[in-house]
DNA sequence: ATCACTACTGACATATCCTGTCAGTAGCAT
DNA sequence: ATGCTACTGACAGGATATGTCAGTAGTGAT
């Protein structure tokens, strides 16, 4: 049986019971090794399967793997629909494809009838013709913020002076006239915020920074709020 | 990429277009060749999905195919959570609030790890600095669409000429700089395109106009993309 | 009728990555 | 303390996934 297969196969086992499944039991029954069933797991887990596993016990998929029926007032579409499509607009393109993903995946767990309006809300954002540069490097830039992964940019300022600089991606903010990225910038020790569009480079480094479980967010959110106020 | 999550790709990506799909497409976006989406769909059948080709068409994913769909990843929820927030920034107060209700519905279903990482997403829309006046209009506006309602406005045009009109809205495009009402102009009898920041006063009608089930949108839309061209 | 586009199949050499084996660490329940 | 289990790393060999090339056939538009 081949590994495409079996992550399927495997999945389908375990929504079909509720106890607790071993590796050995998943080992047996598809005919391949423990340390296989093992990394068949992590596979999955990568993908976002919420399967847990616990020494001694097993492995469970927990409640929450499929999308419960959900109900969405017109209005709650509305806005769900209008907000994919400007987030389409403004974001990247692998946001852009998950935009789509939410909207199917929240038109196929409404009831019947709400289906067919969803497809014909009128509310439009059409694409903006000053496309932002390096959008292409915006979903980087949400990864290494997402992994706290340090990143080295060439930046070229408002007077065309570029400077390379290591920083700590921590937040983006969609402005209407441009897309910035909040981080703590090595060379500055301090926050910095660079537009998108004057990133001349982008290189992800091997290194990590600490975000203190979202304090580093926070006390950016801290400053730029103060500052604002 | 590895085949085993391609397969998943290949599934959602047809899942979240109503459109044919061509391999060519899919080989494109996933980064493989064209020979390789062929065996990569051929598996899939042979594993009972419901994809259908026809040559000269594409693929499409036979609707039916009801496996409830897989619990949003956190590329989904950050889509959800910018969209919400630009769209909230963007519309109405109204609007807003149903954002807001949307985003905790789905707080509500997701695991709870997914939850704290959702109120950490790192995705912002500062409130823009030139609020288009009469937002609070367009929550009014919003329904009579839904509701086929009759409005009349009085309109500025571009040499603060007044006109009053009877106009039947059909749709709200949300560009960068403005937000545009698409309606049936009684004056004009053909479409036209109001500022909202233009529009004077608003007033509904008792009277109610018919918009086809959508052909009136439908119609619109066809206008709009063929001038476009 | 022709053309452009597309699904689909087969063959084959190559390189990828999947797999089992072995070894070891650590958490959970009894 | 013991047994069960999840989990990780390294490594070598082999299964298999992949690209390339070539070709057939169906669809829709002109």
């Amino acid at each position: 049986m081949r590994r495409a297969d079996r992550l399927f196969e495997i999945i389908e086992t375990m929504r079909s019971t509720t106890k607790a499944v071993t590796a050995a039991e998943l080992s047996h029954e598809l005919g391949v090794s423990e340390r296989t069933i093992y990394r068949d797991i992590s596979g999955l887990q990568g993908q976002g399967v919420p399967i847990e596993g616990e020494a001694g016990i097993g492995y469970v998929l927990r409640p929450g793997f499929h999308m419960p029926p959900l109900m969405f007032t017109i209005e709650e579409l509305e806005a769900i629909v209008l907000g994919a499509r400007l987030a389409g607009q403004r974001a990247d393109k692998d946001l852009q494809k998950a935009a789509d993903r939410v909207l199917s995946k929240v038109k196929s767990v409404i009831p019947d009838q709400m289906q067919s309006r969803m497809d014909r809300i009128p509310l439009y954002a059409p694409p903006t013709y000053w496309p932002s540069h390096n959008a292409g490097e915006m979903a980087l830039i949400r990864e290494c913020i997402r992994k706290e992964i340090k990143i080295s940019i060439d930046y070229s300022d408002l007077k065309e002076n570029v400077t390379t600089r290591i920083i700590w991606p921590v937040a983006v903010a969609f402005f209407a006239e441009s897309t910035l990225l909040a981080a703590w910038c090595e060379l500055r020790n301090d926050f910095r915020h660079f537009r998108i569009d004057r990133m001349q480079q982008v290189r992800t480094l091997e290194e990590r920074f600490n975000g203190g479980g979202g304090r580093l967010l926070q006390s950016w959110e801290r400053q730029v709020t103060g500052k604002n106020r």
